[in-house]
DNA sequence: CGCGTTTAGTCTTGTCGTGAAACTTATATC
DNA sequence: GATATAAGTTTCACGACAAGACTAAACGCG
């Protein structure tokens, strides 16, 4: 249905007439849908406060309070939990440090469900709750609901739905996906389904390890099981180091958090983003961040070469270090990208808020409703008891 | 509309009933869609030939004859064009050898479209003319009809659709595309609409320089540009050859057709593919052709692992190497891609067609027949003068 | 040979979604 | 207060589709 994700990209802009201009439909076929979409508690009308000539318009916004998701994230260190209402507004939220590398797989997957329970329940109550997703940071098989392999976690071959399954029925929709595409969807889209300033572009993560993923026209790349943006892996010297995954030369073997600890002699990460802040960095650190943002702007240009993109955007740890890294990036990026002459590479930094893996999560479950509201509003409709034991 | 589309996807293949059952739909809505496009000369009828039980159904097949498209490339080393009708069967084609690098792209384009206009005096008369689509070794705005910049021709801002503009009416489409792109789709769609055994890969055609085209899921992923697919620009190793883009290490610069010459010591191409397919080649060539394939590993490693794919397409001057190169290529391939232990990668070697970049551009005008066909029905019923006139 | 079974395709009917156009409502301007 | 303008609603007619009955064409068994 096109006139909810209308409204969704222009929250509390677009009126009933303003759809209609958009989307081509008469004004009649707009008013008789967005009619349904109220009822149905998606859309909520706001106060007519339009100036100009002719009867003021009634703006319309996504509804407060109806539906919910729920956005989980297990992630080497930490645990979180996210509930949105559909205009994307956190309503609750959880987050545990702790360091999950090597932990039990079930272990920690039921206690980031019990999380989520009890985030849920922090929540105002009587809302509906539309999805229940989890964000992993590794492969993941949609359709059997397993995680196939998380490297960081040490996690393999672990079914993750029988974990959501508190939540699972015909109304509430649960599932999985990969973190760093659960991030990307955060910065494509500030709030579920508004879309942001940039419309493709390739998000590096730090955390670990080094991930990537690519938004191409708001959508984001997720390949076929969500182990699309390797980034971290692609090869940038054939004589470099060895990576942990046994590859020569890696872009995480040279850029990765660890690999820039050891290069310059430090041991603790915060001293070394002070030291590369600071005015005259020492001789290792400077060598090692030079190397850092090279590799990076090779691996980058790749991604950019291959997918014809033109927008970069830093997080994680590279982003704490944007300001040391950018000039080498950029260098390797003006040289290398073939569009570069036609279209300027442009880099952003992101300063990732916490856990936006999984508040990515709960956008999936508004990016379900957005995709089919119609397939909601008769769950609705067959389970009205539900709404009316509320009232 | 998804009949005609199922239909494509298995020629002669489906009835009415089978595609009832493909497409969710009811006999009774499948039995009227057909019966419109055949009335419109877009499907026809087989001979009911089924054994078994019951009534025999209909198979249903692609029509020949009412409609064509005009496919038209223009390359380094020839101009080329290709009539097919809605079956992919080739009616008429030309194929002109000629050295265009530097030539005047006005005066080539005026020739490339004097030859369609042969090529298509050479196709049976009668049938209608979906799309006139141009192929371009180079970086193209779809929507303004312009072919930005294309290196190897020596191009560069040109205006392709006036070329075009004898065809191009409200019932004849006209566009222009990257030539890997149409080349790729070729090899996705053995014939329109029918999907080949690859739904996902790279496919990496070696030309002068090395191009690639990516298909996701049966779809070509151009880019905003057809700008996609750079693979001979990827980075292989920061301390390599400087390439002709300006930057070092380009894998077109290690693997390229005229750094293989050149680092084998020979000046023919022939010979050395006849050297290389020798048992025992000489070191020179033994070590150029190892290098060349490491270098194609690790840049098909990076978009690998970038896009989430396991499978690789060799097509061009790389194809002819195929035997000499694969060792390599494999083995930085089994080292490199990580989602390697989970669906090995696999390489394949498609021995180009003869430009099948004009016939993939051919096939174009027939996606946007699939896409909505029930567009070109209506032109179709608003111009009856032009069917009647050809009774 | 004839009749029932099975499957393909068509025909009829009712429902639902949509657009066209008239109508109502609410504001600004004169 | 009259008029213009724009938003939103109502009415009506049309068309696409599904449900289900019906016809057509093959096979197989008695």
């Amino acid at each position: 249905m096109l006139v909810a994700q209308a409204v969704f990209a222009r929250p509390g802009e677009f009126t009933r007439a303003d759809v209609a201009g958009a989307t081509g439909m008469t004004r009649s076929t707009v008013s008789r849908l967005v009619d349904q979409l109220v009822a149905g508690g998606i859309l909520a009308e706001d106060d007519p406060a339009q100036r100009g000539r002719g009867r003021p318009g009634v703006p319309l916004r996504p509804a407060p309070g109806t539906f919910v998701a729920l956005g989980l994230e297990a992630n080497v260190g930490h645990l979180a939990s996210y509930v949105i209402d559909l205009a994307g507004r956190v309503l609750a939220r959880r987050f545990v440090t702790d360091d999950l590398a090597g932990s039990d797989a079930d272990a920690t997957l039921a206690r980031l469900a019990d999380l989520g329970a009890e985030t849920l329940a922090d929540a105002p109550a009587g809302a509906h709750l539309l999805s229940a997703h989890v964000a992993l940071p590794g492969i993941v098989d949609h359709d059997a609901g397993v995680l196939l392999r998380a490297p960081n976690l040490g996690w393999s071959q672990v079914a993750v739905l029988p974990h959501l399954a508190r939540w699972a029925s015909e109304r509430t929709l649960t599932g999985l996906d990969n973190e760093a595409d659960c991030a990307a969807l955060t910065i494509a889209q500030p709030a579920p389904g508004y879309p942001g300033d940039l419309d493709s572009f390739v998000y590096v993560s730090g955390n670990v390890g080094i991930g990537s993923s690519t938004v191409l026209g708001g959508q984001v790349l997720a390949g076929r099981h969500g182990w699309a943006g390797e980034l971290g892996h692609v090869c940038v010297d054939p004589d470099g180091p060895v990576c942990g995954c046994g590859a020569r030369g890696c872009l995480e073997a040279v850029a990765g958090r660890r690999a820039l600890l050891a290069a310059s002699g430090r041991d603790d990460w915060d001293v070394l983003v002070a030291d590369a802040a600071a005015p005259d960095p020492d001789p290792a650190l400077a060598a090692a961040l030079t190397r850092a943002g090279r590799a990076l702007g090779i691996a980058l240009s790749a991604a950019l070469n291959l997918l014809d993109l033109s927008h970069v955007v830093l997080g994680g740890h590279l982003a704490e270090l944007a300001d040391a890294l950018t000039p080498a990036v950029r260098a390797e990026l003006d040289t290398r990208v073939l569009s570069g002459p036609f279209e300027p590479v442009q880099v952003s930094v992101r300063t990732a808020a916490e856990a936006p893996g999984a508040l990515g999560a709960a956008y999936h479950g508004i990016a379900t409703l957005l995709a089919d509201p119609a397939r909601v509003l008769a769950d609705e409709a067959s389970e009205p008891d539900a709404a009316a034991a509320q009232a």
